[in-house]
DNA sequence: TGTACATCAGTGAACGCGCGTTCACTGATGTAC
DNA sequence: TGTACATCAGTGAACGCGCGTTCACTGATGTAC
């Protein structure tokens, strides 16, 4: 027997939890992943974090804030993980392009808390200015690529790169939300989503002329 | 003065509602129109049909099952509305296609509560085999348009007529869900929606040699 | 280095509220004869 | 056509529950001097 602490439980701590935000947000994504966005309250986060009912007042306004942030955070890591796959259009445009489908569909596969949060949730981007700045700066990784792919053909036949961004970005976001997020609601294909994905980027690149090469069978 | 009634309220009744399971959709659609599918409660349709708490229990095992009720009547009218605008393919089968994009778009503009209790209420869709069968019917005409289309081809260029019906869909569901709802969260576009989705489509279809002309401008 | 003090971040008790659900009940309706 | 009776579809009161939110408070931390 020692005298250093032999806490298993949550890391015991004074008066002040020192970490408390951090802690709120962490429960919420636990709590959404476990209930979805609507089972999620205020009173059980503190709970999980291990705190009274009236502290995470001293961090956030009401539920929808604490929501907004994890929304916020959420874009951020979608950001990060859409522009490795990007990865500045290596080893060339086009599969760079599938990359970031994939990647899209990678995260509403491995982290559906953060895509209720940002997609499902309904917190108003009007009030939530940085929200909506989130998101355009993870929809920017679309632009990007539509435009590096886009600048391989003469000037005067391009399509327009932000119709292009927005297609597959569409196109992505239907194929996660319909079939790949781990949910109860979700649809079965008889094929990985994935495939349906990088079939129709490559599809509808060559419609623009940006691809070359055999439709892919199915 | 006449002795007829003269009652504006609530259709004066007696003990028995007469059409209560009617009305409890039909407030129910209401609420999560107005608040969204997490803020609505048993209770509080009750209170809309001018009814006890109590009463809603004769019709409803709980409010889940009010929910997938409100959303299989929901993939009816979408089934009834994609395939008035498909119209068997008429005038011709690209333009008919077009129109069950903009069908899928103008569903999820008009009636956002049915919308959200079909695509965002989570419902296990193993407990609820109508609602799934519903669903499937209504993505039915995606794949009748897909063959239909795909039938103009010589046999050995044809492609696989699942494939494209997917992929249109999705990207209809996309466009929807990110930028045609009615909802505090939908993204501002620099141009309708329908714009956006027609122009998809049409690109797409040419890629897979379905349709002809010169790309879309933008 | 020590001390006084302001500020911060949490407590815990309390409140009103609305919800889900149950229960024995009762009024209305339909049906057999 | 009338009557008895079963069944159905509501009532309303009650319960326990968890949530959001507030309040005066207090322990801990940081800082000025």
């Amino acid at each position: 027997m020692t005298w250093s602490r032999q806490d298993d439980g949550p890391r015991r701590r004074g008066y002040h939890h020192g970490n408390l935000r951090e802690a709120l947000i962490e429960a919420a994504l636990d709590l959404i992943a476990q209930k979805g966005p609507a089972g999620f309250t205020i009173a059980e986060a503190a709970r999980a974090a291990g705190v009274s009912p009236a502290a995470p007042y001293r961090h956030f306004r009401d539920a929808d804030a604490l929501l907004a942030e994890v929304a916020l955070r959420g874009f951020e890591r979608f950001e990060a993980a859409l522009a490795a796959a990007w990865n500045k259009g290596r080893p060339d445009p086009i599969r760079a392009f599938e990359a970031l489908g994939r990647a899209y569909l990678a995260f509403a596969r491995s982290q559906p808390a953060y895509y209720a949060a940002m997609f499902e949730t309904h917190i108003p981007l009007e009030a939530h200015p940085a929200l909506l700045a989130a998101g355009d700066r993870a929809f920017a990784t679309f632009r990007e690529a539509a435009e590096t792919v886009s600048a391989s053909l003469p000037k005067g036949s391009r399509p327009p790169s932000l119709m292009v961004a927005l297609h597959i970005w569409a196109l992505s976001h239907g194929i996660a939300s319909l079939f790949a997020r781990p949910d109860p609601a979700r649809r079965k294909l008889p094929m990985p989503p994935e495939d349906l994905l990088e079939a129709g980027i490559l599809l509808y690149l060559q419609s623009v002329g940006l691809a070359g090469g055999a439709a892919p069978g199915g």
